[in-house]
DNA sequence: TAGATTGTTAATCGATTAACAATC
DNA sequence: TAGATTGTTAATCGATTAACAATC
């Protein structure tokens, strides 16, 4: 889906792109760099500088003719246009294999993403403590969003009780899903579902593999 | 990249929706449900129908007109096509936060991925015990490819040590390699890279609920 | 200034969708 | 048989790339 900012409608492949920018311009900061062009940043990332400029054109304009785009910078109106000052309060849904690898993962709260509470509906794992959070039970859910103010759910249960969680999400006022279920989500307008499935990635490499000897050669 | 099976080439687009695929209908046989049609199976996914019968279309015809498709039939299509009836011996290197959290997920040993060794560069953590795998020595990793036959490496370095990791896994052999790291890996023609960044997800959400009002409406 | 590199236009390329003949 | 639904064609839509005037 295609978002608008201002005037400027931004196409669905661009935004796909921007975290991506966001990461090797965060490793280039953290080198020190100063400087980069559209050529020397595009080889970098594997793409071609005519997209890395074209993309960076929705947004406007960040380089100078003749030098090309002071890292920092362009690092700082990626953070900007992803809208990285904030951060987002967060529970977690699903205290299965996949929550819980997430929830000891601590690379999200670098990227503002506040985990408040976690939840499941299992009276086996309910108490339990885990990296800090003690598991609460789905019952609670629904008033825990209202009184913390919760924007964010991540959905970690299995696809048949996705939709129902999501459901009690948004009746708490959580504007955000992160769904990891394999359940499409229906939504009311208002409300963002941004899909990820970490496994997904692992099979389309099995499928290249399978059939590597018959790779484009292009 | 394109990839040609037999005499078809089939487009990238497809390829990355193969595993989305595979998700639902294992879900689907999971209910013991018996058939479905294209119209229904993509209404399930947010995707059209004519997209559906058109990615199937690549690799054979699985349904019956007036019918639509058994979904155990389908379902063993897909994995078939995906090559998932193979294991693949992987080692995974870079035992920081996001390594660990795979290392303790299980969901990859279901679809075909088998762990057998995990690496790191840290003195700290070598000889470490996770989830039932000691940490070695990247020392070891060379010899240890070679010796023990694996077939894919998992990256979960910091950027500046990835691509000397990859250089590593393919003179051991490996061919297949999902990087997590934020960094282009630079590879041979037969050696195949699948980039995950499970952040990227996260991120466009972020995006996407700072310009929600200015969503375009389609 | 001369060389380098941007931002943008327009052409090309690829992906999606609508529509329907074929047929179960 | 009649109704339903596939597989496929062709048209539409969107994304990528090449090229270059503008300019630092």
């Amino acid at each position: 889906m295609p978002i608008r900012t201002g005037p400027v409608v931004v196409p669905a492949a661009v935004i796909k792109r921007l975290p991506m920018y966001y990461r090797y311009l965060q490793v280039l900061v953290d080198e020190g760099l100063e400087r980069i062009s559209s050529r020397e940043l595009s080889q970098l990332m594997g793409i071609t500088s005519s997209q890395l400029r074209q993309d960076l054109s929705y947004f406007g304009e960040f380089g100078q003719q003749g030098y090309g785009y002071k890292v920092t910078e362009l690092y700082q109106a990626i953070c900007e246009i992803l809208g990285l000052e904030k951060q987002y309060k967060t529970v977690l849904v699903g205290v299965g294999n996949l929550g819980r690898a997430l929830i000891n993962y601590q690379g999200f709260s670098r990227r503002g993403l506040n985990l408040k509470g976690i939840f499941d509906n299992n009276p086996a794992i309910i108490g339990e403590n885990i990296n800090g959070f003690t598991v609460r039970s789905v019952e609670e859910l629904r008033p825990y969003l209202q009184k913390e103010g919760i924007q964010i759910g991540v959905i970690t249960t299995p696809a048949s009780a996705a939709q129902e969680i999501a459901d009690i999400l948004i009746a708490g006022g959580v504007t955000g899903i992160w769904n990891f279920a394999p359940q499409h989500i229906s939504t009311l307008e208002d409300v963002i579902v941004e899909n990820t499935h970490i496994g997904d990635g692992l099979l389309s490499l099995f499928f290249k593999m399978k059939h590597q000897e018959r790779l484009e050669l292009k």
